[in-house]
DNA sequence: CCTACCGATCGGTAGG
DNA sequence: CCTACCGATCGGTAGG
């Protein structure tokens, strides 16, 4: 039996931990309820136990982990230096910190389709808030002290986000390669000087 | 016989074409046999009239618009011209070409693991070969002329398919912008001059 | 004997 | 948190 990471412990958490893991990889219409039970090790009805349904099983999941890159966006942004340096850490907590390539934003983005209208409006308001908003406002201040030339923030956010992504299909002893490798492409790209 | 809308006429086309909406929008698993053929506006039935199981009919959609987008990158490359040049074209025809925004290639690789090891090994193998070997020759043609600084090219492939995969979430109206700030993102960078 | 299906139902499994 | 189940729907197939 592993423990829960962290230190958390409780039944609650281990659940969380064991069926984000399953419903990164198989999706959330790919894994049962079932299957999350036989790898937590309770029945299935002890997993109604602990969630109502699937789907506030899955919306934990998803808030969770949006509150733990929301964390690791606001240590990047505490530690300040220059914008170029807020987005190197960012970057490489999201590529290396991130345990074992934990791709939930796809999970995210991806399955928010399976959850209903007020559901998926809660995760994007959260994503967006926790997220979205704090990176775009590096940006931003970047552009205002001229470190960046004018790009829209929010643009230039999801073009960011989308270039980790892109990275966090790279094998973890590379991952810190990775994230130096986007950095210098976000701001420098690969033209020839 | 039957009225096939869109072009290629038979009814094979067609369940292709109504499929690829329903697993591009909910992912393999989200969408049931039963749906696709009420889609289709046949009997499920009729469906494995032509095609043996889901994993048959969800293959042939992946290697269906594998071949596609591989056509976008041949037309891109055929028309010459600097290396900027042809991304550009390429990344504009991934981004409006493509109607109404098929993220297909999402769906390739997010539900490769609903697939059995031989057929994804074949959706891996035709993807590189048609899509990520060429735009990777692109790249290395571009750094073998000086255009490009030294970058490895099949990496700066994955990141340049990361922005355009994240581009891909712009309204149809702005795809075209969208498409020219990837394009000089990942020529020049955000960074000041 | 072919194609392109149909209504009905198979054995199992889904979420609850 | 379990055993014992449900209504429905799953992917797939029967005879005609």
């Amino acid at each position: 039996m592993s423990q829960a990471p962290g230190g958390a412990g409780g039944q609650h958490d281990r659940i969380l931990d064991e069926a984000a893991k399953l419903f990164i990889r198989f999706g959330y219409h790919g894994i049962s309820m079932r299957q999350i039970a036989e790898a937590v090790g309770i029945s299935k009805a002890g997993l109604y136990h602990h969630f109502a349904d699937k789907q506030s099983l899955f919306l934990a999941i998803l808030l969770r982990n949006i509150e733990r890159v929301g964390d690791l966006v606001d240590e990047a942004r505490a530690q300040g230096g220059s914008t170029r340096e807020v987005v190197a850490r960012l970057v490489n907590a999201l590529l290396v910190g991130m345990v074992g390539g934990q791709r939930f934003i796809r999970l995210a983005e991806q399955d928010a389709s399976s959850l209903d209208p007020d559901a998926r409006d809660t995760v994007r308001s959260v994503y967006r808030q926790r997220f979205i908003d704090p990176i775009s406002a590096v940006l931003q201040g970047g552009v205002t002290r001229g470190e960046l030339r004018g790009v829209e923030p929010e643009t230039a956010t999801w073009l960011l986000l989308g270039l980790t992504l892109a990275g966090l299909s790279t094998p973890p002893e590379r991952a810190s390669a990775m994230a130096t490798e986007i950095v210098r492409l976000f701001f420098e790209g690969v033209g020839a000087r």
